[in-house]
RNA sequence: GCUGGUGUGGCGGAACUGGCAUACGCGCCGGUCUCAAAAACCGGUUCUCGCAAGGGAUUGUGGGUUCGAUUCCCACCACCAGCACCA
């Protein structure tokens, strides 16, 4: 007599034993059905371990990864490691520890924790960004980059984390702080390693029209993008002496041409020592040296706009009007040409400015039927603009660009706000950048044959905050002969960002460890990434990276395709509600998580991943409710109760009932699946374990089964030893997913609601079909209907068969 | 300011294509079992008037379309997120 309780815990253990002994989750290259890429996004293993908000973003992927298998795909799902980073190095001053020790403790933790999960991830497809063949192969996609011309040196005011003592992306300074530690960043001139990703600007835009991804994420990375069109427009700037220069500027309103009054430099601007006059120096140059050491996003949060005349002039190529050059920090030296005209009739940032220095307004566009602001932005039509005067203003942009490029003082040009990316860090812990410099040859690619360029031991991890990496203090690892005159040199001392090795990781679990190539011969046929699922903290700067690598390597073979992501998932946050009555994010720091560990020990597993799927809608955030665990462990016990109780005694054949049930069950699974409402789909399951469990009959085998398999993708344990109880062999999950059929999903009788002027007024239980006037004689025939109408006659009846019926009484 | 999202019971949420609003779960109330408690199981639970039968109200607010609106349209409010002097 088999055990009747519902002994989750060892039921756990001995099918988790049994799927890793069977292989079961290992990706088979050579399977004939059809392929199936499901990717998780990877996690950086830190050493606080996984809470139930980590749980929800791998549970559904798995739920979506097991249906698929059922379906009939050869499933890739794979997981590994995302290991280089900040912490690992900070933990390495702190105690010492070599981050390689300390990012091996920490894996190991937090894969027995996802272990605990049930995750379906082929283990013998695990990478690890730290690992020196794996992180070979960024840096040879760096060597092709730097042999492309993408990588490039540059000494660049560049975005400084005077904590983390390194530079940062533009991606990575968030409001003004450090992504990682949240101190305030400065601005400091330093070279710098940059990756030439805005000569993929058009592309990276262009190619997210036809992704299946949250329009949200494309919105975001459209506006990061931020493309315009406009024109650049020649003025002749003229110094104290009569010396004349060329300014160009960068403008999408070139039909406000006539209204510009006044011209603006960035501080930076390399005419600003060369225009400004003799009695204006002083004062100039204070204010651009105090406006350079702010940093960007302090110029950018002023609300007063300051700025300083440099005495001197430029003229206007359409009516050569001199007009006066100014400096302010309200425009940037890294958009556009770093220098504008301002038009501040047309302009509100112009004309703030010229508000505050009573600077001439000059209108040039009329606009919108009755409207009278000042300034005015929109479109309207062109006035006191010389020969363009009467124009509309969309059709006179154009009409100035062309007259500009016929006198060679202009052209129509696309700027986008998108900027190279800084991949240069002053960090350990980090992929080595593999180039060497050498006093004759300059920079030197360290040869591939030579890779991986290992990181070496040092001993002290501390950066050295004069802008170089604790590499730098390895004389005898820095030291090397050229690879090309042989004379004596010194490799790079800058690593990469932690960005490096997760822009192209989802290409190498196809081919984890193939040796001669970035991608093995049975790689290509996995790729794409057919599901990817994640969190919307990675919307610009993972994505946008990725598919950067990806465009790049699609442009010198490696891949065939040029969007790595077809179809793009965003799990919501798991939150709390904090003493203060607000919500907040689940986090370590915030001290408020909920530690999967216990729950599993006392609920089990499946108990947990369903909840995880219960607790709300996969897209958006959810608050946790500690007691919401028990309301779907409830449930598994009564499911395995309605399975066990019937077992080997099933009934010949279902009731039209329970058919019926069944039937719908598979139809609602199947289609709440499909559209990812698994909070849903786990709702269905318990309204069908509550029907059946109210008719008090004897289920027939194939219900049971039904049930089995299509609770299997949620709780894969509970569905396998009732699988096995039920007289099958393992696994479940060799089984096809159910079909429904209609016929079924339909009941004989259906009750009709009754409306009098649009308010419920009873129920009419009819058979399937029912005309017009049978219906209507039933309802003459019902007092408690009859007695709303009044003894009146309705004026008009709404029939909808099957559905409802609606009388109209005045 | 711009862009996107969200507003439904005490709480999380459901509602296919315009057709019974509040499924499912939590919590709460009552009951069974127990010396007792927990667990488990059974029943109830939008608000409101009413002893009841029954009535009325209700999907952020105000309008509109419709026999009928959580769903479509217009205007507004609140909250959340991202971006923000990008010329």
């Amino acid at each position: 007599m088999p055990d009747a309780a519902y002994r989750f815990g060892e039921i756990e253990k001995k099918w988790r034993d049994y799927w890793a002994r069977e292989r079961l989750y290992e990706a088979d290259d050579g399977d004939p059905r059809p392929k199936y890429y499901c990717l998780d996004m990877f996690p950086y293993p830190s050493g606080s371990g996984l809470h139930v908000g980590h749980w929800r973003s791998y549970v559904l992927p798995d739920a979506w990864s097991r249906y698929m298998l059922l379906k009939g795909y050869n499933v890739l799902h794979p997981m590994g490691w995302d290991a280089f980073g900040l912490p690992a190095e900070n933990d390495a001053i702190k105690t010492g520890t070599h981050p390689e020790v300390n990012t091996r403790r920490n894996i190991a933790n937090f894969k027995r924790q996802l272990v605990d999960m049930s995750p379906m991830y082929d283990w013998t497809r695990e990478i690890d960004t730290t690992d020196p063949a794996y992180y070979r192969w960024t840096q040879w996609i760096f060597l092709q980059m730097f042999k492309k011309g993408l990588a490039y040196r540059q000494l660049m005011p560049i975005n400084w984390c005077p904590s983390c003592k390194t530079g940062l992306a533009n991606e990575e300074v968030v409001g003004g702080t450090c992504e990682r530690c949240g101190a305030t960043v400065t601005a400091r001139d330093l070279k710098q390693w940059m990756l030439r990703i805005t000569a993929y600007a058009e592309r990276l835009l262009a190619g997210l029209d036809d992704l299946d991804w949250p329009e949200k994420v494309k919105t975001m990375q459209r506006n990061w993008i931020g493309r315009s069109e406009g024109a650049r427009v020649r003025f002749t700037a003229l110094d104290a002496r009569g010396g004349e220069h060329p300014l160009e500027i960068f403008t999408t309103r070139a039909d406000t041409l006539f209204g510009a009054t006044y011209m603006v430099l960035a501080p930076e601007h390399p005419l600003v020592p060369v225009l400004t006059t003799p009695d204006r120096r002083t004062d100039v140059e204070a204010y651009a040296a105090a406006a350079r050491a702010g940093a960007e996003h302090e110029r950018t949060e002023a609300t007063q706009k300051t700025g300083r005349f440099t005495g001197a002039f430029a003229v206007n190529p359409v009516n050569g009007e001199k007009i006066p050059i100014w400096v302010a920090d309200y425009v940037l030296m890294g958009y556009g040409t770093g220098a504008i005209m301002a038009v501040p009739a047309h302009d509100v940032r112009d004309y703030d400015f010229a508000t505050v220095f009573g600077l001439e307004i000059r209108e040039v566009i009329a606009p919108a039927e009755g409207r009278t602001e000042i300034p005015w932005v929109g479109n309207g039509t062109m006035t006191a603009s010389g020969a363009f005067t009467g124009m509309r203003s969309t059709d006179g942009r154009r009409a100035v660009a062309r007259w500009l490029e016929e006198r060679g003082v202009g052209r129509a040009e696309v700027q986008y706000r998108l900027r190279d990316w800084i991949f240069s860090r002053q960090r350990y812990w980090g992929e080595p950048i593999p180039i060497i410099h050498c006093p004759r040859c300059g920079e030197v690619p360290v040869p591939e044959a030579e890779l991986p360029v290992r990181l070496p031991a040092v001993e002290r991890y501390e950066p050295t905050g004069t802008g170089s990496s604790p590499l730098a203090a390895i004389e005898d690892w820095v030291r090397v002969p050229c690879p090309e005159c042989g004379g004596s040199a010194r490799r790079e001392t800058d690593t990469m960002p932690q960005w490096a090795g997760s822009s192209w990781y989802f290409l190498r679990y196809t081919s984890p460890r193939s040796d001669d190539a970035l991608l093995g011969p049975a790689g290509r046929a996995w790729l794409p990434v057919d599901m990817y699922v994640g969190g919307v903290e990675h919307a610009i700067l993972h994505l946008l990276y990725a598919r950067f690598f990806s465009l790049f390597l699609h442009d010198i073979g490696v891949i065939d395709f040029e969007e790595p992501f077809t179809r793009l998932f965003n799990q919501g946050m798991i939150t709390r509600m904090a003493s203060t009555g607000r919500v907040e994010k689940m986090s370590k720091s915030k001290g408020n998580t909920v530690n999967p560990d216990a729950l599993v020990a006392s609920h089990g597993c499946d108990s947990l991943r369903l909840y995880e799927l219960f607790v709300g809608p996969p897209e958006m955030d959810a608050v946790w409710n500690d007691d919401g665990i028990d309301g779907v462990h409830r449930f598994l016990k009564r499911a395995w109760k309605w399975v066990l109780d019937s077992n080997g005694r099933w009934a010949e054949a279902p009731s039209p009932v329970v058919a019926s049930q069944r039937h719908l069950l598979v139809k609602k699974v199947t289609e709440r699946l499909e559209a990812f409402r698994l909070n849903t789909v786990v709702s269905a399951m318990m309204e069908f374990i509550n029907a059946v469990h109210s008719i008090e009959e004897r289920p027939d085998r194939e219900t049971v089964e039904t049930f089995i398999i299509l609770i299997s993708p949620f709780a894969p344990h509970f569905a396998e030893e009732l699988w096995e109880r039920t007289g099958h062999a393992p696994s479940v999950f060799r089984q096809g997913w159910p079909d429904w059929d209609d016929a079924h999903t339909v009941s004989e009788t259906v009750t009709i609601p009754v409306q009098i002027n649009g308010r419920m007024r009873g129920r009419l239980t009819v058979d399937a079909g029912t005309s017009e006037e049978s219906v209507m004689e039933a309802v003459r025939r019902d007092p408690a209907i009859c007695r709303h109408l009044d003894g009146k006659e309705p004026r008009k009846v709404v029939y909808v068969q099957d559905k409802i019926l609606n009388l109209v009484v005045n």
